[in-house]
DNA sequence: ACAGCCATGTAACTCGTTACATGATTAC
DNA sequence: GTAATCATGTAACGAGTTACATGGCTGT
């Protein structure tokens, strides 16, 4: 009962709990500020999927907008309220997976080269600012919206918390940098 | 060239790179030590057939080690050797993925009680805590063989990396049930 | 008129999983 | 002798991707 759909599902089904009705396309939009950070951004494809999927289920309903059928809005229903509250209080989450790339090559790294391994992590340097200023952007998008009860309050703590861990990422590769000088 | 194999299959012939043939089972053990902290472990099923795959693209070769055919032990090839090493240096590595079902859970925590939220994250640092004594496990076994120059010198690099990275997860949760205590 | 974005959808495919089947070896 | 662990493999399936096809809308 807790766990019958895919946890993106779910996500993408708690994006349509912020209070407006969304399109497939800005669903997807909404996923690539939010999801992407914590879980992954499904690509657009996949989207219409699970709306798909969604509506079989009864969790969503569609409403035609404009005059000529495109742009259908999408909405959760009650029961979609229903079935998300208790896949939240129900379902354990499991402990996070991580696919780290730069790990992996420097669990191999004896290879190359040590300058090769520097390199790879002074280039996952700039990779993580950059993804920092993204989201970053994102935070700064839910200034005023933030406070405690308001609609925006538990994105922002996800937010901030991501930014936390691309600081604290920071500063281990800076470490991990020096080490390797040492050699 | 650089990248006409799935990661994974990099990843475990990487894990036949430290100098002793392994079993399929013997594999799988590895991948559970080191991979599953920064990658994926594959099911075994799944190491079976990556170890056919790189057998057919000559990059391993099995070795029937007793007398019943059983237990043949793969060691990885000069051209495994060559290919592998060739990925380090061409691939450019993707940006790490986190699927992470505390923080999705967290971003809609406006459907539950705020109580719920905060025993989430208390739960979370349960499994934090039992995720690094396992991996804490992991590093003690590397100690004196991890010095500059020696065989494991990456793969603790790699778990100090983990461990310091589970550490500032930690930081990061206690901070976020301060702010959830101040509603 | 044309570029670029908005918008939806299908088909083929890959990765990786779970469930299942099977048998050898080791410890008690 | 029997339970646990070692060890290998197959079959069916699910989640999600890329590539492709299509067409509407907007700004210049």
């Amino acid at each position: 009962m807790s766990q019958e759909l895919p946890t993106t599902s779910y996500a993408l089904l708690g994006l349509l709990t912020f209070g407006d009705d969304l399109t497939g396309y800005e669903l997807k939009q909404r996923a690539d500020r939010t999801l992407r950070f914590y879980w992954v951004s499904p690509a657009m494809s996949q989207v219409y999927t699970e709306l798909e999927r969604l509506t079989e289920h009864g969790l969503v309903k569609a409403r035609a907008a404009g005059p000529n059928r495109r742009s259908s809005k999408y909405s959760i229903t009650a029961k979609g309220r229903r079935t998300l509250t208790a896949w939240l209080e129900d379902a354990p989450p499991e402990f996070p997976v991580l696919k780290h790339p730069v790990a992996l090559r420097l669990l191999i790294g004896h290879l190359v080269d040590p300058e090769h391994s520097k390199a790879l992590l002074r280039e996952h340097l700039d990779a993580l600012a950059a993804r920092r200023a993204e989201l970053e952007r994102v935070r700064e998008s839910l200034h005023g919206r933030d406070a405690p009860g308001e609609s925006f309050r538990y994105p922002s703590l996800v937010a901030d918390w991501g930014l936390e861990y691309l600081d604290g990422e920071r500063t281990i590769i800076e470490k991990l940098l020096l080490r390797l000088d040492e050699e």
